[in-house]
DNA sequence: TTGTATGCGTTATCAC
DNA sequence: GTGATAACGCATACAA
């Protein structure tokens, strides 16, 4: 598999490389129609293919970018790569991904990796342990951007939905429908922002009801542990009449919940989740959720961040709020 | 953002820049203890970080493969994405992925730009339609690794499903359970590997039970088209006492159909997919599924084309099939 | 219009 | 043990 250069393509054609690497990069307007002729043969005959590598090595470009997540598995991130890797490939990126698993030091590795292979810019869903690292990078000017998650004091263009309002809109539409014991159930840690954003916007909107947000009513546990953690919720003197969920996976247990211990939803209690989980409209009753534009959201931070490459201007410390959609169906309604 | 360089550190240290390359690449015998101090010092204070743009140039190595699939949202990709940047972060390579979308002109557009990024080789879930071009890569030894799907004639490896017994599987539990007249709900195109091989199982194993596989049981269209399709399916003067799912998405299809017409499930009708679906046990009934170890086909995939990179010997020509897996629920039992 | 020379940041081959 | 120096494949300023 020798390589064929540019140098073969100039020898082939009987021009200088300097001239084939003007027709290459389209410069057409420095050459004869015959020698532009002669150099399409060339490097059609030698299946002559550009070295990117080379190329970014002198261009100090690299056409591709770097995106950091949790886990591609989680539908949110699985549909915001799908929307970056959409808006990339239009401008001609490319993009590696990188699972970091929640894990800061697999996180720092990756992002070591990235910068050594000299990426354009980043889009990460940080863990707030390399901030230092990120804070370097923003020192740097380096193009960065980050989605779902909020660090503080970092100042750094940041795409995610409008947690508080998303939490609020539960709240409400349950209220509406009479319910007034609403619990929230979370995943741990509750440190991550919209987790934490939730929480809190929950708290509010029940304030703003005149309901008691009591601390009895926000059950949070790590994924494993959440059917028992549900189990005490439910055994409360006066246990709740609705159950929010924090997320797509919360809800999961939430349902697993609800179908072995035989509740009628939402007689028994009625439930609603944030994220728009693919079965909603399939599980019985139907379930209400909060969706979250989660191609917007990654559509956005594709397009922040390649415009921080191209240098145009970005206004950073540029947190972009998204919104929720509520999607009403029958699990929230009156009993 | 200067770029700080081996040159850099070597006057930093006051050595040669070879005597730092030497140590960058950890070929620490050839330097004295304290040269190796003084380096190691230099390159902390001025933060270098190698070019590894450089150093795929003079190597020819990127450390970085290329990964092509139609859709990163189907849930078979997500899952052999994430297998395979597990075993090639533990390797030490990145992954770039493409979008296909089963579109063969984005296709080959994705392959030529991962080939001039001069990545060292790529996975592919591919379509029929540049079978030349994998071919040529095929021939000048490129290492190459399909998935799911094969190509007939080009003896690449392949990673795919046993979808013969997987489909046999669905037979045989409807069969067991007492459904004769059994019919199968697939996606159009049915050209693409696992749904001909999957339709070709579903026949061979009714014949093996003696009973006939009428074409009429064989359901196909495109997505937009199924619920009326199923319409059609169920309006026959005999119509099915049964149906398989070929995939995920026909499933959600046929679970909408199931539940709009108000159907029992399994008295009005069975019903088993192929794929294991996320809320199998959520759904009213729990629902019978053939899981695929999409995980393991991934590892495997990624195992194998690293093991091509670095020129070891692998059996191409090799078609390696994973095992389906039962997961009975039910969905699929006596009514 | 086309060619020459130089550099991008590394690695590798040899001298010293 | 260490240091010049020549590649790697391409882009670009400048000369012709």
């Amino acid at each position: 598999m020798k390589t064929v250069t540019i140098i073969d393509v100039a020898k082939r054609a009987g021009v200088s490389k300097s001239t084939v690497s003007q027709y290459l990069n389209g410069r057409y307007e420095y050459m004869g129609a015959d020698t532009r002729e002669r150099i399409k043969q060339a490097v059609e005959e030698l299946g002559y293919r550009p070295n990117t590598i080379a190329r970014s090595l002198k261009k100090k470009k690299t056409k591709t970018i770097g995106v950091i997540l949790a886990n591609i598995l989680y539908s949110f991130s699985t549909k915001v790569i799908r929307a970056i890797e959409d808006v990339c490939n239009r401008e001609g990126y490319q993009v590696i991904i990188c699972n970091a698993d929640d894990n800061p030091s697999k996180e720092k590795w990756y992002i070591e990796m990235l910068l050594a292979k000299q990426v354009d810019g980043i889009i990460a869903i940080p863990t707030k342990s390399n901030i230092d690292l990120y804070r370097k990078l923003k020192e740097r000017n380096y193009p960065l951007v980050f989605v779902d998650r909020y660090i503080d004091g970092l100042d750094i263009s940041t795409m995610m939905l409008h947690n508080e309002k998303a939490a609020k809109m539960c709240v409400d539409e349950l209220t509406d429908n009479g319910y007034e014991r609403i619990a929230m159930l979370t995943m741990e840690p509750i440190s991550i922002t919209p987790r934490f954003e939730r929480i809190q916007g929950y708290k509010k909107a029940l304030e703003d009801k005149g309901l008691k947000a009591t601390e009895d009513y926000i059950a949070s546990a790590p994924l494993k542990e959440m059917q028992t953690r549900l189990k005490e919720l439910m055994a409360l003197k006066q246990p709740p009449q609705a159950i929010i969920a924090i997320n797509d996976l919360s809800f999961m247990q939430l349902l697993t919940f609800v179908k072995e211990n035989q509740l009628e939803v939402p007689g028994d209690l009625a439930v609603i989740g944030i994220d728009d989980i693919s079965f909603a409209d399939l599980f019985d009753p139907p379930l209400t959720t909060i969706a979250q534009p989660a191609f917007d959201i990654g559509r956005e931070a594709a397009a922040a961040l390649i415009q921080k490459i191209n240098n145009r201007y970005v206004m950073d410390a540029d947190i972009r709020r998204f919104e929720p959609r509520l999607i009403r169906r029958a699990s929230s309604t009156k009993s």
